[in-house]
DNA sequence: AAACCTATTGAAAGTCATTTTCGCTATTTA
DNA sequence: TAAATAGCGAAAATGACTTTCAATAGGTTT
């Protein structure tokens, strides 16, 4: 069976992931709203992560190890375990959505409506992550999910390149 | 900068990852000749390896475990060491391909031309993969890492969701 | 075919991102 | 506002890989 963690590991409680995405960037209470509706509490730190993407360009990618030195810099003293447990959270909630970018470590982002979703070119030279966008990949995704029958949470299309600056120094 | 192993961690040798793509399954040699052009040597664990991807249905994949598992099964005994050595060394040779399906662990498969690339639909809930192909992903990739220069090793395309069979286990 | 060089192996120790445990604190709910 | 318990931080644990190192074996040379 799988260990999508940030999917189905939040405690034990048995919740699906909310389909109807909530626009928290303009409601500064929302965050509470959401949690709250699904039995969990509102905390601080999870305010504060949040703040963090919303802060961020809109598709900016950031993973734990980041999120706590944001937080620090910001002179925010925060544990490992509450990140990772407050990420796990907001994916739960469709707040967050998780990244695999092949770097032995998860990235997260703001969650977007299928229509805007974005995709990742990464050099596997230097980790640089650029972001594209393509109808056909949502297209695709949906109707290859469709015609067997499951039900479409997400999908990730990543190319893996090599980019110009290294392509110059590896020659 | 990106930690990705499997194509840049076989020892020290800097090599580039092979273009021409050999057919091994009709050539029982093919692997001792394609190793010790680059300098590898050809062992029995390595062929065994391969073996078991040969022996698998095209794009079956792998895990390390597994690989563990089966080769202890048909009575070999091997170490992990070993199997992740191997496995990175193959996938430079452009032998492997390895891929990511967000279950914190990595998956192998032989590699197969762009062409025939097929791309992969997760159950987050059980796990099971289903493989499909579309000529519209290589295209994107493509002309996506051509467009800002990248040069292509290769791409992937997950989608997640919720399979059937769970649909109806969780409603 | 023996000698030689060094890549590869297995066992065990090490890494590192992430998860869990547990006593204490803070948010909800009654 | 008190009782119930979700969430916090610190530290220990986990698990997938990686590395180290002495012994072995593939490939090459003589």
């Amino acid at each position: 069976m799988a260990n999508l963690t940030a999917f189905f590991n939040c405690d034990d409680r048995t919740m699906e992931q909310d389909p109807a995405l909530p626009s928290l960037n303009q409601e500064p209470e929302l965050l509470k709203t959401v949690l709250n509706k699904e039995g969990f509490r509102f905390t601080s730190q999870r305010q504060k992560i949040l703040d963090l993407f919303q802060s961020a360009a809109l598709g900016h990618h950031l993973n734990a190890e980041e999120i706590h030195q944001q937080l620090l810099d910001q002179g925010e003293k925060i544990s490992f375990s509450t990140i990772y447990r407050a990420l796990h959270v907001m994916v739960r909630l469709g707040l967050l959505q998780e990244l695999e970018l092949a770097e032995g470590r998860k990235y997260y982002e703001l969650n977007t409506p299928f229509m805007d979703q974005h995709h990742h070119l990464v050099c596997v030279h230097c980790g640089d992550v650029k972001e594209f966008e393509d109808a056909k990949m949502t297209q695709v995704g949906s109707s290859e999910s469709a015609s067997r029958g499951f039900s479409l949470l997400n999908c990730q299309f990543t190319v893996y390149g090599i980019c110009p600056s290294c392509q110059s120094l590896l020659s």
